[in-house]
DNA sequence: GATTTTTGTTCGTATATCGCACAAAGCGTG
DNA sequence: CACGCTTTGTGCGATATACGAACAAAAATC
């Protein structure tokens, strides 16, 4: 590839996209130019051109995304075989656990949610497909983790802020490492609220038929009502005899 | 705004990822070219350049979009106060009927579902925010066209592509703008499987402050289970009062 | 209300992108 | 395996875009 096969303009358009966040919905030109670090001048192009097409909207001072945006992440959504085929077997699986159960994939060092059958909500967030986790404290992040060589799967750990959220969390590098050996041995992960006090989840990988691990799935309970062994013994039969009944369907 | 303050590159970059659809989940250069308009050459910088930057995958025949490509759609539902403010909302409103509520905002002659708590699928198809839906055969599409003036509302009207899903699909401009008239005197829309066979739905716009429409919201029902008296009867009441707890977080 | 600071806009120019035309590489078919 | 036929990659001149600085406008500060 050529370097004049890459278009600057486009790469910072998307740049400021991402610029908008639930810490700034609102923002200037100047604010876009300080988060992107583009030029004021090329940051209110891009502006005026997403306001342009409809993709933002504009007040004559702050800029805010419009509702427009959620084509983009809708083409994935659409396009993608994997969580159209997944959502009707999560929708199942919630049903027959009686809890949240979702699917994702691993982006960088977080896991992006592609599907998702929420039951009751158990976590102070609100998971959406689209939603992003770190990989390295939540269950379907360890399984995917785990699926990977160690070597790529230690530098994800190493450049991700590994931050404790409970008092639970797994931090260094050792404990990870040696928790994702186990993962690969008995075939799942637990996480025991090590996200959020009060959340355990489970997690399996889902594997296509060359065996390549292609997303994780998982079923989220509240720790006051299961314990660990139980999850275990409860819900990850249902969760593999899911997993067994996709698998035909899987590339 | 003056010629120059237009990027037609990132235009054209977005127009990229929208080509993506279920139809076509992995396109080569000369696919993307037809189905946008642009020149080969150009398809071919914008796709190196998404496959550069992690949103799109290569295998050096077809491109497809990658789970990045979620970041986008996800930057507006965590930047748009509406969204994480209605969740909640939505959350209540499903448990106490017992059946799927959703909020949505116009975009075109669509409806994009910008959040949703969903309990049990009654309809074919997956809604996910992002999410889209004709709006003229919708109970929420119906609320928000009642609410812009007549004349915007039947240019929207007459620019859709108005098919009869069902037999009970009202498609003409006569029937769907008296059906606004009688939504704008009593509050509220309801569908009695006009979008799909089984599906019953009633909605309410959301209003703020100053008394503008700023969302729509609905809840959803199986037709043989619920009549569309009782679906009144019964959801409104609860709709209404959701959204009037919910009318004091509103600017 | 004057001054300072910040923010938004304009402009000329260097440069990167566009679109065309051509070259190369697949891809079936006879 | 040579032949069209389709798709993909590349070089180049014309043109549009990005840059940086300078200017204008608006807040903020005093």
């Amino acid at each position: 590839m050529r370097e004049t096969d890459f278009i600057s303009g486009f790469a910072k358009g998307l740049s400021v996209i991402e610029a908008f966040d639930a810490a700034n919905p609102r923002l200037s030109i100047t604010d876009i130019s300080r988060i992107t670090g583009l030029e004021r001048a090329t940051a209110r192009r891009c502006l005026l051109t997403l306001a342009q097409l409809g993709y933002a909207d504009y007040d004559g001072k702050f800029f805010s995304l419009s509702p427009r945006i959620l084509r983009l992440g809708h083409s994935y959504l659409t396009a993608t075989p994997l969580p159209r085929l997944l959502q009707p077997f999560l929708d199942q699986l919630s049903e027959k656990t009686g809890e949240s159960a979702s699917a994702s994939v691993l982006d960088g060092n977080e896991i992006v949610y592609i599907a998702r059958a929420s039951h009751k909500r158990v976590m102070s967030i609100n998971l959406n497909p689209g939603s992003r986790l770190p990989a390295y404290c939540s269950s379907m992040g360890r399984v995917l983790l785990a699926a990977m060589n160690e070597g790529d799967a230690k530098s994800i750990l190493e450049n991700s802020n590994r931050k404790a959220n409970t008092p639970n969390t797994k931090t260094t590098i050792a404990d990870l490492m040696a928790e994702l050996q186990l993962i690969r041995e008995q075939g799942y992960a637990v996480i025991d609220q090590e996200l959020e006090i009060g959340l355990c989840s489970i997690a399996i990988p889902v594997r296509n038929m060359r065996g390549t691990t292609i997303a994780a799935l998982n079923v989220g309970a509240q720790a006051p009502r299961v314990t660990v062994d139980e999850m275990v013994a409860t819900y990850l039969p249902v969760m593999q005899s899911t997993r067994d009944t996709l698998a035909g369907l899987l590339v």
